[in-house]
RNA sequence: GGGUGAUUAGCUCAGUUGGUAGAGCGCUUCGUUUACACCGAAGAUGCCGGGGGUUCGAGUCCCUCAUCACCCACCA
């Protein structure tokens, strides 16, 4: 059967993967050889709904040559799968295709029919991305298919895949109970759009147009005081009374929250009114709010007017100054991040805050979250539309900083001085948008439950910096500590409904009488109400890591109790709701009534369960171990655990490398991998980062049709030099589907000369090289051995661009360049005995070639294989060379390379000459050594036909019209009399004179210096004598041959 | 504002302890010699971003400047 003369991928890929996979090849420890190491990785898990991007195909190209290569060297070897349920993406994704279907809303829904909904996508599109995996060739365990939330509530499969939710759950139980997880009301990012708390990574800050504004906060009682500004020198510049302080802003919606203002301690300005009371301009004019003017190191005196407004509850850095002088935080925005509706009336809730500006009143965190100062005609309106609100009523009112200007010019209509317009400084600001959602973030004052990261850190970071753990390359290291040495708390709780909800149930003490008021009348103050709600936490009792059985049929209860309020609440959600307070006043009414109809002593304690969910990257956090079964202490866990290596973007660096390395510290004290090898984002061809939006996204199954599986990973390895940019073009790639097609074709030229382990009658998989007495098989066997080096060197080292390079430069540029070349006088006209040793060799060569790309190129490695011969193994499982120099034959070296240097010689002469390419002509000699004489005699027939040459002569000078070959050892000379172009030769000469005398120059420049003599090592100092000698005895032929053309004149 | 990485042939990029530049694609010329036109042969193209320094010797180490990219960051 002969061979077709291309590959065909198409058809040939998948039949071979299947192959692959029945015979059970990918197994963990397949192929193992008794006794071996092991060799583990865990995939990082792309998200279950997820479809493979060029990202993907290069991360997993990756990790499966290293699985591949280590599997045929017979190490004990683990690609453990899986996918990773991803919750915002996978909820937006569930969501849009609801949408789509005209299903009903995941609210309308319900959380326990939404979270089914959800199982049914992920059962669904997970066979897409894992179908993809496998036309790349992943070569992983899928019997060991792990699931970030395997096991969790309604998880239709649950019991086929590891427990990964128990896992989790207990990892957050066990460190609640160890003080490392804790809940607590923070500021933290809020994203409006899907209504959770997110962390800092999830947060992009892009630099935005926006304004900012100067407003006047009037002083209270009209009291005025002395502005002077100086200069640097002291000398005052500006001097006028005031009787206002003046405040720049970007955000004036948040002033109705402001809880003071702040000054630098050392600033002289406004020394005389630290402490007095300053009035927010904006509200109705009969409630208006005073604050505090305070001192903190926060504000820079040399920025804006040096005066900053603090509201705790909207911005980082005033939630710090907030805390650090007890200044209340007033939240002004509900989940939506629409301006608050739910409380008292504005003049209400103001009264309380005035009281607390004067120092007449205390409130706790819960009572100032329930004030609500939003003026009565702000309510429920979205933050922008406050905004211009809020700017308009102050101007308006002749409490905007004026500048000098045109007010047509300025489109304000609002101005009160003609020729002067409110100071509105048009200003790039950084503004934070959700990564999923791209909307504004918004600092939000919320319970939320955190990861105290300072407590779990440091194992992590002394790991790597001991080399316990390695980073590569050393550029992510230092992301790697820069990030770990400043990190901050982690929040995990996200308001989702899927994921992994939180195992803390909450109850209340009914016999505690918290439902009565102090009247007793059944009444609850809801700010009461709430306090109690949150610190009655508990953990359940019997069983920690689910729902105790004792508050089973109680939490319905509760539920029940909870399905008669006004609105269809989450009801661990109260906290969060806009309308939180009717809801908490309903909720209260609800339980009074429960408790006054139930006999005392039957009374139970209702209990719920938190709604929150945790943070995606919590569990993908523990994907070494919960994959590997713990906390079973599974075989799988004692053999492939610590894992061998980790393969990764640095996009997750923070998200997921930092925190698996903390985690697993954390919870079994041991690293989850000894190696962490970074690579590179794929970008498109211009260097762009391939996006959707930009239309420039190459996708990697689309390449894989048009050129094969193959070609795409040999692409990706050969670009994978370590910390780049990885720029991916298509006509790359058609090269190295080209370069698959030359190797197919050179196993095709074997098998056409019986050089195939199938004509040979055996297998050579397994085999030492055959025993060779020519040179040209000698030398092949040793640029074989010397590649296999090289090959696992640059593996050993991740240099995946330096073992593809090297097996290309290999395959191409030494076997099928010239080794098959040089075997076609061998196999057709050599004697019986060359012919017989050519063909072993040459199958040999071949094999391992196949065996050394096989990790790269799987297929069609795969496929040659069994074309070329019946073998024991598939190539997947062949074993792995470990022949080394003991088969280089330096004489061998030698001499082929002098043969092809006059191979090239002659050819580059004839080429310049116009030597028509397929004339036969003779060649004449006038010296050569005997080294050169032997080679020749045994390389002969090679010469003459890879060089067009009819006959060897040698003679005593070269006649007339002759082009002059030089090499080493030796003069050669074309006899062209009659086709020579005397013009042409002597320009040829003088190029390569030109050349050769450059060199010389600074061979030369080196060797007579002196100092290079004495301070350069031996061996450089004797390589350069030895090439300064070499070159001059090339010269002085060819300026002989120049000198000979001149006088032809 | 801080950090990291870049800047090498027309394009995209290699270049691992400093020894004097490489690949693929593209381009030019020639070529159907029994593996391959997804091919073969020959060829052209680089003050290795600018400047300074260390060294016998620097694309490679140090300093500085310029430009670009990315990451981190709280300037109202």
């Amino acid at each position: 059967m002969a061979m077709e003369k291309t590959f065909d991928a198409a058809e040939a890929e998948q039949r071979l993967y299947e192959a692959w996979e029945r015979s059970g090849a990918f197994k963990a420890g397949a192929n193992a050889a008794p006794g071996a190491e092991t060799f583990s990785i865990m995939i990082p898990p792309p998200n279950v709904t997820g479809s493979l991007h060029m990202g993907h195909a290069f991360n997993n190209t990756l990790q499966d040559i290293l699985v591949r290569w280590h599997r045929m060297r017979g190490f004990d070897t683990l690609w453990q799968p899986g996918t990773d349920h991803a919750g915002i993406a996978t909820q937006m994704v569930t969501e849009r295709d609801m949408a789509a279907n005209d299903e009903p809303t995941r609210v309308e829904m319900g959380r326990e029919a939404f979270i089914d909904r959800v199982w049914q996508q992920k059962v669904k599109s997970r066979g897409t991305i894992i179908g993809q995996l496998k036309r790349l060739g992943a070569s992983a365990d899928w019997s060991r298919e792990a699931f970030t939330m395997g096991g969790a509530a309604g998880d239709p499969e649950k019991g086929q895949g590891p427990n990964f939710h128990d896992a989790v759950i207990k990892v957050f139980v066990d460190m609640y109970d160890k003080g490392l997880i804790y809940r607590g009301k923070r500021l933290v990012n809020w994203d409006p759009h899907f209504e959770t708390a997110i962390s800092d990574l999830e947060v992009e800050n892009v630099e935005t147009s926006g304004h900012m504004w100067h407003f006047k906060y009037p002083l209270a009682n009209g009291a005025t005081y002395e502005y002077v500004e100086k200069d640097e020198n002291g000398a005052v510049i500006f001097r006028e009374t005031r009787d206002y302080i003046s405040i720049a802003t970007t955000r004036p919606e948040t002033m109705l929250g402001d809880g003071a203002v702040a000054v630098h301690p050392s600033d002289a300005r406004y020394a005389a009114i630290v402490g007095s009371l300053c009035e927010i301009p904006v509200g109705p004019k009969e409630h208006r709010r005073l604050i505090p003017i305070i001192t903190d190191e926060y504000p820079d005196p040399a920025f804006g007017s040096g005066a900053v407004k603090i509201t705790g509850a909207h911005d980082f850095n005033d939630y710090a100054v907030a805390r650090r002088n007890g200044i209340p935080c007033y939240r002004l925005m509900d989940t939506r991040a629409q301006m608050r509706e739910d409380g008292a009336p504005y003049a209400e809730a103001a009264a309380i805050a005035m009281a607390v500006a004067r120092g007449e009143r205390t409130l706790d965190e819960a009572e100032v979250d329930a004030i609500n100062l939003v003026p009565d005609d702000l309510r429920g309106l979205d933050r922008l539309e406050a905004r211009k609100r809020v700017v308009e009523q102050i101007t308006g009112e002749g409490l905007a900083v004026m500048v000098p200007g045109d007010p047509e010019e300025s489109g304000g209509n609002v101005c009160m001085d003609p020729g002067m317009v409110p100071l509105v400084e048009a200003k790039q600001i950084m503004q934070p948008f959700g990564d999923r959602s791209k909307v504004v973030i918004e600092p939000m004052l919320t319970d939320q439950w955190f990861v105290d990261t300072a407590q779990i850190v440091q194992p992590a970071i002394d790991a790597v910096r001991s080399g316990e753990v390695t980073i590569m390359p050393e550029s992510d290291r230092k992301v790697y500590f820069h990030w770990l040495e400043n990190i901050e708390p982690w929040c995990i709780s996200r308001q989702l409904w899927w994921g992994h909800q939180i195992p803390v149930w909450y109850g209340l003490d009914l016999e505690r009488g918290a439902f009565r008021d102090d009247e007793g009348d059944g009444a609850l103050d809801m700010v009461e109400m709430q306090r109690l709600l949150w610190d009655q936490s508990l953990a359940p009792g019997t069983d920690r890591y689910h729902a105790a059985p004792d508050f089973d049929g109680l939490g319905a209860k509760f539920d029940d109790v909870l399905a008669g309020l006004p609105t269809p609440l989450n009801h661990a959600r109260l906290i969060e709701v806009a309308d939180r307070g009717a809801a908490m006043h309903a909720l209260a009414e609800s339980l009074a009534e429960y408790v006054a109809t139930q006999d005392p002593t039957q009374l139970v304690y209702p209990v719920w369960r938190d709604a929150d969910v945790l943070d995606t990257w919590f569990s993908s956090g523990l994907w070494p171990i919960g994959t590997l079964g713990w906390p079973e202490d599974t075989p799988e866990l004692q053999k492939y655990f610590p894992t061998s290596t980790l393969i990764t973007g640095f996009d997750i660096i923070f998200f997921w490398v930092a925190r698996m390395m903390m985690m697993q510290y954390a919870v079994v004290g041991q690293k989850p991998f000894s190696h962490v090898y970074v690579h590179a984002l794929v970008r498109d061809e211009k260097g762009k980062k391939m996006s959707k939006s930009l239309g420039n996204v190459l996708d990697p199954l689309e390449l894989i049709d048009e050129y094969g599986t193959d070609a795409v990973r040999f692409t990706l390895a050969a670009m994978a030099a370590m910390g780049r940019d990885l720029k991916l073009s298509t006509q790359r790639i058609a090269g190295y589907r080209n370069f698959g097609t030359k190797l197919w074709n050179a196993a095709r030229f074997a098998e056409m000369n019986g050089a195939t382990p199938a004509a040979l009658g055996s297998d050579y998989s397994h085999a030492a090289p055959p025993a060779a007495t020519e040179t040209v098989n000698k030398w092949i066997i040793g640029e074989t051995a010397r590649v296999r080096a090289e090959v696992d060197a640059a593996l050993d080292a991740y240099r995946f661009n330096d073992a593809a390079g090297a097996l290309y430069v290999f395959v191409w540029g030494k076997v099928c360049d010239w080794y098959v070349e040089f075997s076609k006088p061998l196999l057709t006209d050599g004697s019986d005995a060359v012919k017989a040793e050519s063909r072993a060799t040459m199958a040999w060569v071949i094999d391992q070639c196949l065996i050394l790309l096989h990790p790269i190129m799987p297929f069609i490695t795969e496929e040659l294989w069994s074309n070329l011969g019946a073998r024991q193994k598939m190539l997947i499982h062949a074993d792995w060379p470990e022949y080394g120099s003991e088969l280089i034959d330096a004489g061998a070296d030698r001499e082929m390379n002098w043969v092809i240097s006059l191979i090239e010689a002659i050819r580059s002469a004839r080429a310049q000459m116009h030597v028509p390419a397929g004339l036969q002509i003779p060649l004449l000699v006038t010296s050569l050594d005997p080294a050169g004489e032997a080679a020749w005699s045994r390389n002969e027939a090679m010469i003459k036909r890879l060089a067009r040459i009819e006959s060897l002569e040698h003679v005593d000078a070269f006649p007339k019209g002759c082009a002059t070959v030089a090499v080493e050892g030796g003069t050669f000379g074309l006899p062209l009399a009659d086709i020579i172009d005397v013009e042409a030769e002597k320009a040829r000469l003088d190029k390569t004179l030109g050349k050769l005398e450059k060199e010389i120059g600074g061979l030369k420049g080196r060797v007579n210096n002196p100092k290079f003599a004495a301070s350069a090592p031996e061996e450089v100092v004797a390589e350069a004598r030895e090439n300064l000698a070499l070159r001059e005895e090339e010269a002085e032929t060819l300026r002989a041959a120049r000198a000979r053309l001149a006088e032809l004149g």
